[in-house]
RNA sequence: GGAGGGGUGGCAGAGUGGUCGAAUGCAUCGGUCUUGAAAACCGACGUGCCGCAAGGUACCGGGGGUUCGAAUCCCUCCCCCUCCGCCA
């Protein structure tokens, strides 16, 4: 949610922003314009009439205490005119005011200077590349890297059918090797995590509405979740809203921040409309794992906190010795809520593209305004929103992918980074090591 | 799921129809005193909205109602606690 303040004063970017982003008619700025405008006047007739109400009623109080009825019910009656009054202004003033809140809820966030406009894949920036794709060459001509899903079919690693069995498609089974490696990575992005700084925190699986609506899943947005209808809940399509929720409606002391949070938990993404090579293997699930990292912040601090944040995200592949690419997104590739975003994409050997592993994003104040989430500035002074970032550090599925594409050998077994070797308990998938 | 009790400012805790946005204590901040600190004393100290400001207005879990007037009475929803049932 922007400052209304903001909106007033510089509407001309919050249209760029909308046009931008594609997060809607720029013309709903000027709505929003106007509908601010009434509620303003409608508060202030309203606020006019409730004062004489008051009053009045103030009045009264001592005449009914000392019996004079009489002299009291000229001011009854005037107070009972106003009351009339104050009925029509008070539903001019919610409506006014209901229609400005759910405006306020559809115009995105405004990107940063230093974000490129554009709205295609090409038009989102790579930033750099770091390390260096598999080389082959050494296995001979022939050697043609196999896709994860043939390698993870082979050891027997990921149970696609019987999950599509079980649950449907996108929710699969791990395996032996395959599960353990689930949870060696978990353990190992969240050790890293907490050796950043980060405090572990294991938040619910599920969120009401409210929580959707503090990081901005609600509304418009909820056809990406499950949900849990009867029971008025959601399952949850990333930690960060749990995680971000989890300091609603608080205020902190300048002083305590940054304050910085890593969660584990899967994530469930209803995904409709996906096909083709994109959902292939583990490439696009509706459930997956993920270590989240959330920070809150103060807002001299975020564009520091977004590098750092991303930093602590490469250290992960850094570690696990994939080769990656950053990539600054443009406008149309960001979404409603960010005001900055990294993607991190791995290099996926066997089928040969890149794969998204993280997306690492500064919120600014859009998400604490609307979570009310806030900070005090100086001792005493009025609560300020203050900015939220996060990242994944990392988005499990594709990691594995990777791991199993670029560590593949010519005997079809598959060597793991030594990085992961304590985590797994075996340096190599396919053989069991003593 | 059934029965009962309860939700008030950062915390504790008064207030059951009329200057109550709310006593008091603790915590916090500023000051006096002190070589320094503690103690003591004095003062400040919730949030949103409108307004340049003065000020106004709303909020005592959420919503609705009764009344000239509601933290206080009524209805409803949510949450917490105790007991019973069920149960990992």
């Amino acid at each position: 949610m922007l400052d209304p303040a903001f909106i007033r004063q510089h509407p001309d970017r919050v249209r760029e922003a909308l046009r931008t982003k594609r997060a809607g008619d720029p013309s709903l700025v000027d709505t929003f314009l106007a509908r601010d405008a009434e509620r303003r006047e409608a508060q202030t007739s309203l606020q006019e009439v409730q004062q004489r109400l008051n009053e009045t009623s103030r009045q009264i109080g001592p005449l009914m205490k000392a019996g004079k009825r009489d002299e009291a019910a000229p001011l009854i009656a005037a107070s009972n005119a106003l009351k009339s009054q104050k009925k029509d202004l008070e539903e001019a003033a919610r409506s006014a005011d209901e229609a400005q809140q759910r405006l306020l809820l559809d115009l995105p966030n405004v990107p940063h200077e230093s974000v490129p406009v554009g709205f295609a894949d090409e038009d989102n920036v790579v930033v750099a590349e770091i390390g260096s794709k598999p080389d082959f060459s050494a296995f001979g001509e022939d050697f043609e890297p196999l896709p994860h899903w043939e390698l993870a079919e082979r050891h027997g690693l990921v149970d696609f059918e019987r999950g599509a069995k079980v649950a449907g498609a996108g929710f699969p089974f791990y395996v032996g090797q395959g599960a353990r490696l689930q949870r060696g990575l978990i353990q190992f992005f969240l050790d890293l995590a907490v050796e950043h700084g980060y405090t572990e925190i294991q938040p619910p699986l599920v969120i009401n509405e409210a929580s959707g609506i503090g990081t901005g899943q609600i509304p418009d947005k909820e056809a990406m979740m499950y949900e849990a209808e009867r029971d008025g809940l959601f399952l949850i399509p990333t930690a960060e809203v749990p995680v971000t929720n989890f300091h609603r409606d608080e205020i902190f002391e300048a002083a305590s921040l940054p304050v910085a949070y890593a969660a584990y938990t899967p994530c469930f993404r209803r995904e409709a409309g996906s096909y083709g090579k994109d959902v292939r293997g583990l490439n696009r699930l509706h459930q997956f794992d993920k270590v989240e990292l959330v920070q809150f912040v103060h807002p001299d601090a975020s564009y520091d906190a977004l590098e750092a944040l991303r930093q602590d995200a490469e250290r992960a592949l850094d570690l696990l010795e994939l080769p990656f690419r950053r990539l600054l997104m443009c406008t149309g590739d960001m979404g409603f809520t960010q005001a900055k975003k990294y993607d991190l994409e791995v290099w996926s050997a066997g089928q040969g593209r890149w794969l998204e592993v993280s997306s690492v994003s500064n919120f600014e104040a859009f998400q604490a305004r609307r979570a009310m989430i806030r900070y005090r500035p100086e001792p005493g002074a009025k609560p300020e929103p203050l900015h939220t970032l996060n990242g994944s550090g990392l988005a499990l599925p594709r990691i594995v992918a990777a791991l199993l594409e670029n560590g593949q050998q010519p005997d079809g077994t598959v060597h793991l980074p030594e990085a992961l070797h304590r985590y797994t308990g075996f340096a190599t998938i396919g053989q069991l090591d003593v």
